[in-house]
DNA sequence: TTGTACGCGTTATCAA
DNA sequence: TTGATAACGCGTACAA
């Protein structure tokens, strides 16, 4: 049964469980709410009717009176997409041990859907907004509103906001970092879709690591797509320019699995004539591989709950500007390791 | 900047917006909803005044009045997983194109959460439940509650409830029906967990549709996870005890995955020798496949939709029971095709 | 055509 | 220790 069988249409109100207890909805009130104001004895009886009647105060009329209604509006760009749900997951977390909940809406990259949301959720009183990008690009910022605003993942191009993002370029310093500790020198960088800086970055990282360490990389960065296939025509590549490569850095899980494909139907083992790592440690992808990848993780649940109590802080009044950056870490597996010749 | 500089600590009310067009609160409020009971240059003057000042009208003073908020709750128990956020994204959809809004909260398979999650939405007077599950398999009811509720993905045990599901026989017979058409008579089956009831019933729908022609599938069901590695051991398997077989349909994309790879390396060729299909239609998995993955598409956005629609009938009254089976589709892609000899 | 007054469910203040 | 009353922001009968 979805719905009780002779339910009122009305909810239970504390004028019920005051009646019902023989006290005023005052006292019933103090009651509930644990003031000292009131004799044990009635205190009892109104918990009593209260448990009686499954009494669940009206919050959103206790809102009306603070002037907060004890929400959040979360406007996500990406609900599909794999790395806006993590964050997304690190902000409901951050909420749900407190006493505020979230507001969800879908924006799908759409400016005007997202400012239909925006003032939709303005309109119910939310405490604060988060925005969850799609893709880690910073994106135009929503401008002055009557609450405080965080944007997680994708960061406003405003540095007067508060945005909170994860450090791609420190993932390719501890690929290459990595890489170089388990005695690889000749190393080939192999990342994304050039119209996202992340592929940038963390091309950029790698290189920086391998620069203190006095090595040079193998060519120029391969730039192309976040796809398996990309993978494999980039390894390809590779094997072709340089035979003697020992290290494939990959800036993503799904490019890492078609470069190990390539690596593979080419003969070469993985690890020991060839090292390869991922980003962004998609566990369905990184797990499955053959031998499992060596990915960095994100830490987008981290994004997510700092993001969260960023926004809560300015919700108090103790906003900030400008942009965190999560830190991300190594996730060692079974295709890097040392060299066997 | 995220906030107003001389942002007003409270904000904008309808009683600003009278004061300032030299009006009462309730002219404002007729105004402003369209009433016919006012002189149009009296509109004209609360209209403009309403929007020099940003006024947005608390939607929860006005839930108040009316009794329903406005609102659905969304429990979710697989935030992260690839399953419920579809389902989840049609509840929104439906939703959003409304005047409803989504609280969402994650559950995490944790009864204990999701029992918390329940009593802090209803203390938000939600209009109505949606339980979005994170397997298949049924669960146990929440019991009666002041609004009704709608399980999606996972039903319901009771059949008093409202539940809307993803049709997995249909699925195993739409494979087979392909397989069938394409040629195919030499057909195993490897399928997933078999403490799910999905891997059961995707395998008899395949075992019904081969029946019906008069097939006999090779050897038995094969159960074992849901992963790519099951995928190739289980290729092995089959390719030892049924070297002529022609077609394997498997119990999810991973799997396929995994056979697929088995199969390009022990020289069969797909799909002129063997035929591949997967269940699920994970892009990510599906697409990058060699070749690509002809899958069975399980509509989850129309489930997260229907059951929303379902939730709204029920809170306008129209309230039904049972669990309502949404059709899935195949999606042919590269991996099945007519035979070569 | 406009304004006054009440009610929605709760909490806080103040008087009894 | 208890209760009456005034908010909170809005919509709506009803009175002016």
């Amino acid at each position: 049964m979805t719905t009780a069988p002779g339910a009122p249409r009305r909810a239970v109100t504390l004028a019920d469980v005051a009646r019902l207890a023989g006290v005023s909805v005052a006292t019933a009130s103090k009651s509930l709410n644990g003031r000292q104001q009131v004799r044990a004895e009635t205190r009892e009886r109104v918990l009593s009717a209260a448990e009686q009647l499954q009494f669940s105060p009206n919050v959103l009329a206790r809102h009306l009176l603070s002037g907060r209604s004890g929400t959040i509006g979360l406007v996500t760009h990406d609900l599909e997409g794999r790395f806006s749900i993590p964050t997304l997951m690190g902000a409901e977390d951050a909420a749900g041990t407190g006493k505020t909940s979230v507001l969800l809406c879908d924006a799908r990259g759409d400016a005007l859907r997202e400012q239909y949301h925006v003032q939709a959720l303005l309109g119910r009183r939310v405490d604060g907004l988060m925005i969850v990008g799609a893709r880690p690009d910073p994106r135009p910022s929503l401008g002055t509103l009557p609450v405080p605003v965080v944007y997680a993942y994708a960061p406003s191009q405003d540095p007067a906001d508060m945005s909170v993002v994860s450090d791609n370029v420190l993932g390719g310093r501890l690929v290459a970092e990595h890489l170089l500790a388990c005695g690889r020198r000749r190393i080939a960088v192999v990342t994304g879709d050039p119209s996202y800086g992340a592929a940038h970055d963390r091309a950029a990282g790698v290189r920086a690591a391998l620069d203190d360490a006095g090595v040079t990389p193998l060519g120029e960065d391969r730039y192309g797509a976040w796809t398996e296939e990309w993978g494999r025509t980039a390894a390809a590549l590779v094997l072709d320019q340089h035979p003697d490569v020992d290290a494939i850095a990959c800036g993503s899980d799904h490019i890492a699995r078609g470069v190990l494909d390539t690596l593979r139907e080419a003969g070469r083992r993985v690890p020991e004539d060839v090292a390869v790592t991922g980003h962004d440690n998609w566990e369905t992808l990184a797990l499955s591989a053959r031998p499992p990848l060596t990915s960095v993780d994100m830490h987008l649940e981290e994004v997510g709950r700092r993001a969260a109590a960023l926004l809560f802080d300015a919700i108090e009044g103790r906003g900030r500007s400008g942009t965190e950056v999560v830190p991300c870490r190594l996730v060692p597996r079974g295709s890097t390791g040392p060299r066997a010749t």
